[in-house]
DNA sequence: TTGTACGCGTTATCAG
DNA sequence: CTGATAACGCGTACAA
């Protein structure tokens, strides 16, 4: 800029002023504008930032980016910071409550200018750091209490119900649960929501259908190997979409077919489900959706700071697909009205048009419970809406 | 710092040196860090940048972060850049050009230390941009001639090689390539490849099987589709494992077997092939490998600007699971007793029979051709959830 | 409109 | 060892 400056013959001042498009005559602004293109000036991002103390880059804190689910939210606040002239920084916390904290804490040295965070452990000074914090910050999640955070979540025990009704709807009633950590918010509010909603279906919970290991294939896999070893679901509920489809393997390496003898239901609907064959019906949590609000709260309040604290949610919805199309061949019941007829009888000769369920191609199959399709109006009543 | 120097009754520059580590009577230490703990002092990021000219921050640019290539790439990328103590901003450039040449010349603002850029089109300007960079950049994948810059690169094409010398060892004649698109660097890498290595066994091209997408799963499948349609192969190649994942989806909507009537093999040989069912064969291409070798490269330039250009290779390997395992059964060979009826409904075409060799959780079965079994797996990344 | 001068928060230099 | 002071590069009151 000093450069620019003696080459334009101006001061520093007014070099500033054209570079910035305020003021200036319009001798000035041709001098400076050409003296700038030949030495091929470029403002110092850092010098501006201190002065402005504003960086332009927000940050997104989740623990795994490989996670497709996160990948999912990860394009979707990308989106809008993008178009919003920021830069996005992600961070993968792995989960670890002190690499968050840290994280937090760092906060405060303003590199950036806002954080969004989708914490799966929450503890007390967690909470009191994310309260306190130099800048603004996000919570996509459930965060306990009413913490003045700004927080985006969805009501993952009402789509747990949401997977429970369906398979119960179609005759299953020895429904595995493939779990991730109790420890973890979104472990224990779809625990909460598995026994809620089996109780509500009089279906008394045997503790060999559940299971726990963590939010990744490989523990999904060996835990789903685990319940099988002991004992026989017709259906199994998964607590991520990574989990079930290791229990998609395990099922099928022990002989088991899906979803005639076991009826297999996914969490977070993410494109991992429709990759998989058959394709996994799914709990869809909003991913996309929670991500661009998080990410249009952070803007607001980046811009005003003195917002109240807001509180948003987006509902679950059922994307039923072929893993639990159709009801259980063992149920000698009349099909439910209501009940698309995609599932042909086990043994039944093949009908050679292609039918839309078990199409790989098709559009997903919307669950009579769940209304239409896409996210589903919430139950506040059966369902607590917090953790 | 002015208040904690208050605080203290020393100077700004006492402050400066103590908390910085350098210097001061142990008096002086003991009243700065007391006055810094009381006043809850952390270093503005922004101000230290703007004397240090460094900002700890390394960028990473790659086409898409949804890619489970990319996926692995980034975390290994991460993991060097981290344990330096630097952070890791990401970058998705959807492989539009004109994104990422202005991201080369907003790096001129200084806002990141270092960039690593894993471009798929290159071009004459690009390039430019790229050698010019005022901050160090380091190249994933290949770059036409010898340009003075830091790159790191795979043999694409001796690659693909490995994959048609193992299906045409398993006695595939009609092998099927599904390549993207033609004007990216790996597109046309591949190509070359394909033709090459059929030549080399004396196999005539039929361009009927022969198609390209993009490198997405959708595209995949849509361009198998149109495959199928026309020939009939008794093996597909894919040029990454997104398009592989259609074309097993393609395949066995189509009523194919896999690998009894087509032999599958992808490329990049990440997560995704592993998850599928049945699991497919892949050319790794060691990306977590470049990725690490990429941030190595980069920190060294960083350290030290003067270095002179270098090119790092790493070399393909071939991982073979069942989508490819076993002889082409034309090749004369008597069916498998009672292969289990698994998945799928009437009509819906199930996945193969869990033999020893398809089980998923049996490791990878070394191709011959491909000499020790390829990289190690990913490492056990952090849980994924969601809430 | 233009130029001077100060401040953003730190670190580094140089006398004392 | 310590304190005053000059950068770092830019934006912007303020006075001319």
């Amino acid at each position: 800029m000093h450069t620019v400056a003696a080459r334009a013959g101006v001061s520093i001042a007014s070099a500033s002023r054209v570079l910035n498009g305020v003021g200036g005559s319009a001798e000035t602004i041709r001098k400076v504008r050409a003296a700038a293109a030949e030495v091929g000036y470029v403002p110092n991002a850092i010098a501006r930032s201190l002065q402005s103390q504003r960086t332009g880059l927000v940050a997104l804190a989740v623990e795994d980016i490989g996670n497709p689910v996160y990948v999912a939210m990860m394009r979707a606040i990308e989106s809008v910071v993008a178009s919003s002239g920021r830069q996005l920084l992600v961070h993968a916390t792995g989960g670890r409550i002190d690499n968050e904290t840290a994280l937090l804490r760092r906060l405060a040295n303003r590199y950036v200018d806002g954080m969004i965070i989708s914490p799966i452990r929450v503890t007390a000074d967690h909470l009191a750091a994310l309260v306190d914090s130099p800048v603004p910050v996000v919570v996509v999640g459930q965060l306990g209490a009413d913490a003045p955070v700004d927080n985006v979540r969805t009501d993952s025990r009402h789509g747990v119900a949401l997977a429970v009704d369906h398979l119960v709807a179609g005759g299953r009633r020895r429904i595995g649960f493939v779990n991730g950590p109790l420890d973890t918010v979104p472990g224990a509010a779809r625990d909460a929501g598995f026994r809620a909603a089996l109780a509500r279906h009089d279906i008394p919970l045997d503790e060999d259908l559940v299971e726990v290991g963590d939010f990744q294939y490989a523990a999904g896999r060996a835990a789903t190997e685990r319940l099988l070893a002991r004992t026989e679901p017709d259906a199994l509920l998964c607590a991520n979409d990574l989990i079930a489809v290791g229990a998609l393997h395990a099922l099928l390496a022990a002989g088991r077919r899906v979803p005639e003898d076991v009826a297999l239901v996914g969490m977070d609907d993410t494109e991992l489900a429709r990759m998989m064959f058959p394709q996994l019906s799914s709990v869809s949590l909003g991913s996309a959706e929670r991500g661009r609000r998080a990410a249009e709260l952070l803007l607001q309040r980046i811009a005003d700071p003195a917002l109240p604290p807001r509180r948003e949610q987006v509902p679950p919805g059922l994307v039923v697909r072929a893993s639990s199309a159709g009801p259980s061949p063992t149920a000698d019941r009349a099909p439910t009205a209501g009940e698309p007829l995609t599932a042909g009888e086990a043994g039944q000769p093949a009908p050679p048009a292609p039918r839309p369920s078990t199409d790989p191609l098709a559009g997903p199959i919307t669950d009579p419970f769940a209304g239409p399709a896409g996210p589903a109006p919430t139950h506040p009543s059966s369902e607590g809406a917090s953790s």
